[in-house]
DNA sequence: CCCCCCCC
């Protein structure tokens, strides 16, 4: 058996050329300590020559404890940066990132070919030529950056030249670096004033392929780089002061954070950088939100299917005036969850054309049993990102995505009523639930057998608490009797009247606008958008969320229409069923019935 | 040097 190393891989790389997925044999390793963390430096070689400046990415330290990656293993290395470490002198470092085995040590067994050790000074200039290679760097980084004036460094080339260092290996002992890094989020410029002092700042979170973090901008330097900092650009920043960060601030993944000095430099990386990686998201699907408990963070993707207004509220604990809108997002999961925005970004946040909105960082609350996702000061929020996963929710919501039925993980439960146990209609009827003088409330598993068509959506009052039927004045005017007023404008409203079946029987309700979303899976305004301008798919969603299951919530009271006793029932709640609950209570029941353990 | 992240 014979392997092929990419011979002139190691002289090509260490030179500044670049070298795709280059095959080379481990021919020993050692531990060397970083930071207080185990870092393995590797000795490799392509056959021709060897390099001893190999570090590897801690994540892949297990490959070489578990004595995967032994001496003599060759391996294809699927991804590489360079970065720079000062001794005595400027000395390249090759960090491997991502690795594939091709054969295990045990079975290469020996040596391959004959290298020698590879040194700085043996670049040649042929393989500068020959190669894709950027320009030799400089070797002291940091000589040109004092002839840059107010830190802004409007020419990159300067520093583009130069090496840079990854951000994982940022730490406050050692101050001469420059990054390359990718801006993921930027902060509005937020004022403080306490006893220490007052001030204005801003925070951005820096990325790069080996890790993040977080930079801040005080008092002068918040004025000074606000502007030129943008997300989702790329700069060369050297000259930060490192700190220790708070970890009870952060959920970036860094021990460090920066805070921008007088001294430091900030220059717009104007070439492509597809090196430098834009914000990693971890994806998960609306309907796996269901399972997880309160203050998970997660990312979600979804289309916006539909957004509240404004609306201003005080905090009950600070006093503060808070303004928040609240975004319904779906996927293809066939989950609708709720977001809700705060501030400066619920104000400019426009859901009106169903945006794909991707979301990193927001924390999972529970509210009386109904679940919603909140955005933190960290969250990140991108309306029409350029990620597949934004292309792909597109062409799904817009290829009929958007009918889907969807379960939605914020749907309003019942105050109080979450635990109650279920009933049937023979039950409600045995113990003449909604014949006393109070109304009666019970909750049941039950099938949607009917909806009535009929004036299931209206136009109401657009004023925030009145939901009264406006009256079409034909003129394009619309009049509220109970506001005494004339609009040209209105919100739709759904009254859906229905039926609902058990096994034991069945009960004419009527359901207000929450729960009746909820029942026919789409928002007021679509449904009333439907029923104005398209009839037959009106009809069609009418009649399709027929014989959906789902636990509902009811009130009950006997009430009398024309000397005629007819049972009121109101939906208060309808939810998606919870399987996993359903079962437990079936469970429960089989073993009241039977007295059998199961 | 901030560090609040909210409400029903």
């Amino acid at each position: 058996m014979s392997y092929s190393l990419s011979e002139g891989a190691v002289e090509i790389i260490m030179s500044g050329g670049e070298y795709d997925g280059p095959v080379i044999q481990v021919l020993g390793h050692k531990k060397i300590q970083s930071r207080g963390e185990d870092r393995i430096r590797l000795i490799v070689s392509d056959g021709k020559h060897s390099h001893s400046l190999a570090l590897l990415n801690s994540q892949l330290n297990n490959k070489v404890f578990s004595g995967e990656l032994s001496n003599y293993s060759v391996i294809k290395v699927d991804k590489y940066f360079i970065s720079s470490v000062q001794k005595k002198e400027e000395k390249r470092v090759m960090v491997i990132l991502n690795l594939t085995i091709i054969a295990p040590g045990a079975e290469v067994g020996k040596k391959l070919g004959d290298p020698i050790q590879w040194s700085e000074d043996m670049t040649s200039p042929s393989y500068a030529s020959t190669t894709k290679a950027e320009p030799k760097p400089v070797p002291t980084p940091m000589s040109n950056l004092s002839k840059t004036t107010a830190g802004i460094n409007l020419n990159s080339s300067v520093l583009s030249s130069q090496m840079t260092h990854p951000i994982a290996s940022l730490s406050p002992y050692q101050n001469k670096w420059v990054i390359k890094a990718r801006v993921m989020n930027k902060t509005a410029i937020r004022t403080w004033s306490n006893a220490k002092g007052e001030g204005k700042l801003f925070s951005m979170d820096l990325c790069d392929e080996s890790g993040e973090i977080r930079a801040t901008a005080f008092k002068n330097e918040c004025d000074k780089f606000y502007d030129m900092i943008q997300i989702d650009k790329v700069y060369y920043i050297s000259r930060c002061q490192l700190k220790t960060a708070n970890k009870q601030y952060t959920t970036l993944k860094n021990d460090y954070e920066m805070t921008f000095t007088a001294d430091t430099v900030v220059s717009e990386c104007m070439e492509e950088s597809n090196s430098v990686p834009s914000i990693k998201y971890d994806f998960m699907p609306i309907s796996d939100i269901a399972d997880k408990g309160p203050d998970t963070i997660l990312d979600v993707i979804g289309v916006c299917k539909s957004a509240s207004d404004i609306q201003e509220l005080t905090a009950k604990s600070t006093g503060k005036l808070l303004k928040k809108r609240e975004a319904t997002l779906v996927d293809s999961s066939g989950g609708a969850i709720t977001l809700t925005l705060w501030g400066a970004e619920a104000e400019k946040f426009d859901g009106s054309s169903n945006p794909v909105v991707a979301v990193k960082g927001a924390r999972l609350a529970e509210f009386n049993g109904s679940k919603s996702l909140s955005c933190l000061a960290s969250t990140i929020v991108r309306v029409q990102p350029d990620v597949e996963e934004a292309h792909r929710l597109r062409g799904w919501y817009d290829n009929g995505g958007d009918s889907m039925a969807m379960v939605h993980i914020s749907a309003r439960v019942g105050q109080g009523g979450g635990n109650a146990e279920w009933m049937t209609f023979a039950e409600a009827e045995e113990r003449r639930l909604g014949t006393g003088d109070k109304a009666d409330y019970f909750s049941l598993l039950g099938v949607l057998t009917f909806t009535f068509a009929d004036n299931a959506v209206y136009k109401a009052c657009p004023q925030e608490q009145c939901n009264k039927k406006l009256v079409d004045q034909q003129n394009g005017l619309y009049r509220c009797e109970k506001c005494n007023r004339e609009y040209p404008n209105y919100k739709y409203r759904l009254l859906l009247g229905a039926t609902v079946s058990d096994p034991t029987g069945d009960q004419r309700v009527t359901a207000f606008n929450e729960s009746a979303e909820v029942m026919l899976g789409r928002s007021a305004e679509e449904v009333g958008r439907l029923s104005d301008y398209d009839k037959a798919e009106y009809g069609q969603l009418l009649d399709h969320v027929k014989f959906k299951t789902f636990v509902f919530k009811f009130r009950t009271k006997i009430e009398t229409y024309s000397d005629e006793a007819k049972l009121k029932t109101v939906v208060m709640s309808a939810q998606p069923v919870d399987y996993r609950d359903a079962n437990a209570r079936l469970v429960k029941s089989i073993k009241a019935l039977s007295g059998v353990e199961v």
